[in-house]
DNA sequence: ACACCTTGGTTCAATGACCGAACTGACAGT
DNA sequence: ACTGTCAGTTCGGTCATTGAACCAAGGTGT
């Protein structure tokens, strides 16, 4: 049984001929869908993901280097004085925020009892459909164009600043600001 | 055997609060979604799981369980004489149908490259569109009335019965005929 | 009666993934 | 020189997954 594929990352399904299984291969793994979720919110930094997620940094590192080779998000350095770079979303990883919508409410009208966020089309107020459309315009809505606002069920006070700056309303992608410590 | 705790399924997001780290908690681990997937083709028994997606027995018993204790699958006894269950998909179940038909679709545009299985509409043979629409009748099509037929990329002579079964043209949820040995 | 098959599991040792905490290294500010 | 921040890497322990073997209840064939 050789694995006809040379790169052999993580964990495969070997014997499925299906598109889901392809995809769950590359975002299946733990922790990945988060921190996928958290790039659409505009988390871009190691460690907003890190202090946000509660995630050990190991692995953190290890699914960002698998993200970013997949093509889903990519490293790019945003100052030069003391080098930094963030994580970005690409196409390809934008083009998540339609499964990521239809997960997020089926959890949500089959395991939460209130509303923790809300996502909206900017431009007219209507709050998105099951696959990030606007039923009200009846079309897609770009992702720059949605506005996401916290629900009764969020906390007001979390401890975590990242969850704090999530707090604000504010459009998908638009880069998060955390509070300067 | 497994969690004496009354709740605490393995590997939880606590710090979350979200409803997509919830729906993951749930449908997050390995093998699940593949197995949720085959239920909506029409799987229904142990054995069809097991040579179907080549995952481990005891796994594959964790996860008929989590997924009959979360609401997902029913277990229900389909002849007496000699004891057989079966396991078939709740409404709950049957609701992430989107939720895996967006992620499908991903899988599909970015990591494959000729199209396995195309899903139409029953009544007009549309394909069905990003979320499990119907693109001519714009509406969403009942799980009932989709028609699952194979498509180019996918091998015709498989190695495992239920693979061969799941090549015949038939509707989702229709349970599954394998040959008789 | 006896052997043997099918279905649906459980048990077990070994491997691999994940965990938290500690450590490293590059740079900035004082 | 010292302190602090950011972005990781390393490490020992723990937990999940794996494949193979085992088990049990109920047929079927002779």
């Amino acid at each position: 049984m050789a694995t006809v594929d040379g790169m052999a990352l993580g964990k495969d399904y070997a014997t499925q001929e299906c598109s889901i299984a392809r995809a769950l291969e590359i975002i299946g793994e733990r922790w990945t869908l988060l921190v996928v979720r958290d790039a659409l919110y505009g988390v871009r930094r190691y460690n907003d993901f890190l202090v946000h997620l509660g995630i050990p940094r190991a692995v953190l590192a290890a699914r960002l280097q698998t993200l970013t080779g997949e093509g889903i998000l990519e490293k790019r350095r945003y100052q030069q004085s003391p080098p930094r770079d963030e994580y970005v979303l690409t196409e390809r990883g934008r083009a998540l925020w339609p499964t990521l919508r239809a997960l997020g409410l089926w959890g949500r009208e089959h395991f939460t009892e209130t509303q923790l966020r809300y996502f909206r089309h900017a431009d007219c107020g209507t709050e998105l459909g099951p696959y990030g459309e606007c039923p009200a315009c009846k079309a897609v809505v770009p992702l720059e164009d949605v506005v996401m606002e916290p629900g009764p069920g969020l906390d007001r006070a979390p401890a975590d600043p990242v969850s704090r700056a999530l707090l604000k309303r504010k459009r998908l992608l638009e880069p998060l600001e955390t509070e300067p410590a």
